[in-house]
DNA sequence: CTGTTAGCGCGTTCAG
DNA sequence: CTGAACGCGCTAACAG
């Protein structure tokens, strides 16, 4: 920057006014001279600089859980999009779902003077999570697919209850008997367990409602034929595996075994255990094709993935369009004013409630894709 | 700082060595009282403040394709990897193949004082990322699984030509007959050329040497039964689409059509044309399960997909590493050296050549896993 | 063993 | 219409 103030014979100053578009008062011969020398010289201003002195470095720092999770990659991609469009740097770390490497990285982020977070956390961190957004005058954070509770700041994520009951009466609607949710162990993420108490309730109230104790599955392998639009009919478990593929197998062998072949559906939380469940079951020749088979996917590989599995797709890149649309608001536009914050990021869908703690939860709709394996 | 400094009582020197570990000569009373006050007040460095003094910012840029593409995250997981150990931190942008936005994204990684540079370059952005390179005192660059043509950097790839012969060789030791190598248009984008380049040659080599127009498909319908190591029998040709998933079903049904069902096998270039070809042969039902395909792509998809689908697995988190290990050698580590960078890198099975032209150019091998869709 | 000084590249008063 | 001077938070001589 001295370099073409001295070309141009001017001061630092004046240069500094030119670049940020405040020649109202300046003269267009040095205007002319300074964009010439600029260009000449090829200078380009050290954001690293401006950032020193404006307290606003223009960066934002971004927590993946497992940023190898091509889920993951969707979501960056929305958050990209936000971002480029305000000429904002993105720090991305990976915590390689390990709570410490979390915390780790989000003071790393910090030392580095982002202007904001956006947490995808890999869960256990919720003490520390908390006394960051409780302690004095944190920067801007909003969590992304996974939060604490209770919610300390913005949040966005899947509308995982809706979808799920969404998912389970297709199930019932197709005439499935039983279902099985697969998952591995919750661990705080709280993905997991907000969708395992969705079927669990969803599975109580058809019990009740339906009468009789569904939880051990009275209706089950004699009924035959059109059980279609029976939803009461459902019965269903959920399955915690830690064990790998094999003990898997093991366990949903059992209970396809018990259940009787052709009316069991298996419900994956997310693509690794879809896929889990593939493999698994991929040895289980003779009943894998009377097995009924869904989860929380993405269709694009969903659709493909064996005979085409039914899927809630979880719209990860309007995901991360909010989130960083969120985080914008809160960290560049003075966002104190929740309504104005929200009004922006309701759109394509997405479901904002302001709390009264002060906090906005955005849902994202999961979208519900109807394939082969759910066909009885 | 100067908090600290002052509740201790010393300067902010005192306060700089003690952070540096470079208290040889202080007292060790004044440093249980820094790092009591240091405790106390919370401090942490700024970041940005030492950039600006050091003219070493400590952090990296990236600029990814597309990044919403599952094998670009596998890649930043590996860079993550390797920069986590370093305490370097990573921008990230996403080009979304959008040579015009490449350009700007590394501009403004440039200007935010990035210290060095990755590249996965869209394509069609050679003239600028050479003139980059041989222009003055750049900011190391590596270019990752792309790259242009002379090197103008050091380059972290595929071992493309060779993963192709041996995908190839396996096709031809199953007995097909045929091989369509199917991919959208190069568009600049090295990967693809390379691999088709492969394909073709090797059809020639097999043409000349086995004697005739093999081009043409000389050995075809008419042979049967075990014809599993005449490689020689192999005939092909490279199928280039751009329409869409009609425009390539059509297209398939042409040549499958010509060749009669049993004898074809499909080569996909990368991940998405295996899901056109997935797509496009699903509504050819009656020739669906006599047709080979084949694919660069992730075995933990590939593996699950459809019947089980034979593919070459790129290492994409390997790549990832090698490519951030040759950066920090060369940014960090003052790698003017190519041995020694070279035998940093060279671990894993990647194959690193140090050219005369003084750039370094690391192949990671792909690893073919063989699947039910190669089975004849 | 520690403090003083100068300055990294820029923005921002204030005084022309 | 423009410039001088100060400081953001930190480091690196050079003095003690």
């Amino acid at each position: 920057m001295g370099d073409v103030a001295a070309a141009v014979g001017v001061s630092k100053t004046t240069i500094s006014r030119y670049l940020h578009g405040e020649y109202g008062y300046m003269s267009d011969e040095t205007k002319a001279r300074i964009e010439a020398a600029i260009k000449e010289l090829g200078y380009r201003p050290n954001r690293m600089a401006q950032g020193l002195k404006s307290t606003v470095s223009n960066m934002v720092g971004v927590t993946i859980a497992d940023i190898g999770n091509p889920f993951s990659s969707q979501m960056l991609k929305g958050i990209q999009q936000e971002l480029r469009a305000r000429d904002i740097q993105l720090l991305v770390s990976d915590s390689n779902n390990d709570p410490a490497i979390e915390r780790a990285n989000i003071e790393a982020l910090l030392d580095a003077q982002v202007d904001g977070l956006i947490v995808n956390t890999v869960g256990g961190n919720d003490a520390y999570l908390t006394a960051y957004c409780t302690g004095g005058e944190p920067k801007p954070m909003v969590m992304l697919d996974r939060f604490v509770r209770p919610l300390v700041c913005d949040c966005v994520a899947t509308n995982n209850h809706e979808a799920t009951v969404e998912m389970l009466d297709h199930v019932a609607a197709q005439g499935f008997s039983h279902v099985v949710f697969v998952t591995r162990s919750d661990r705080g993420v709280s993905t997991r367990s907000i969708r395992r108490e969705a079927v669990e309730r969803y599975l109580a109230g058809r019990g009740t409602s339906g009468g009789g104790a569904s939880a051990d599955g009275v209706l089950g392998d004699g009924t035959s034929g059109d059980v279609s639009l029976d939803e009461g009919a459902l019965s269903g478990e959920v399955l915690v595996y830690d064990g790998g593929v094999d003990d898997l197998r093991a366990r949903l062998a059992a209970v396809v075994g018990e259940r009787g072949v052709g009316r069991v559906c298996l419900f994956a939380n997310n693509e690794e255990s879809m896929r889990d469940v593939m493999e698994a079951m991929s040895e289980l020749d003779g009943e894998r094709g009377h097995v009924g088979v869904c989860a929380f996917a993405d269709e694009r590989w969903a659709r493909y993935s064996g005979e085409g599995i039914t899927c809630l797709d979880q719209q990860p890149v309007l995901m991360g369009r909010t989130v960083a649309k969120a985080l914008l608001a809160r960290t560049y536009d003075g966002g104190d004013d929740e309504a104005s914050v929200a009004e922006a990021i309701a759109v394509d869908g997405v479901v904002v409630a302001a709390r009264n703690d002060g906090h906005l939860l955005c849902e994202v709709p999961a979208q519900l894709h109807i394939h082969a394996s759910t066909r009885l």
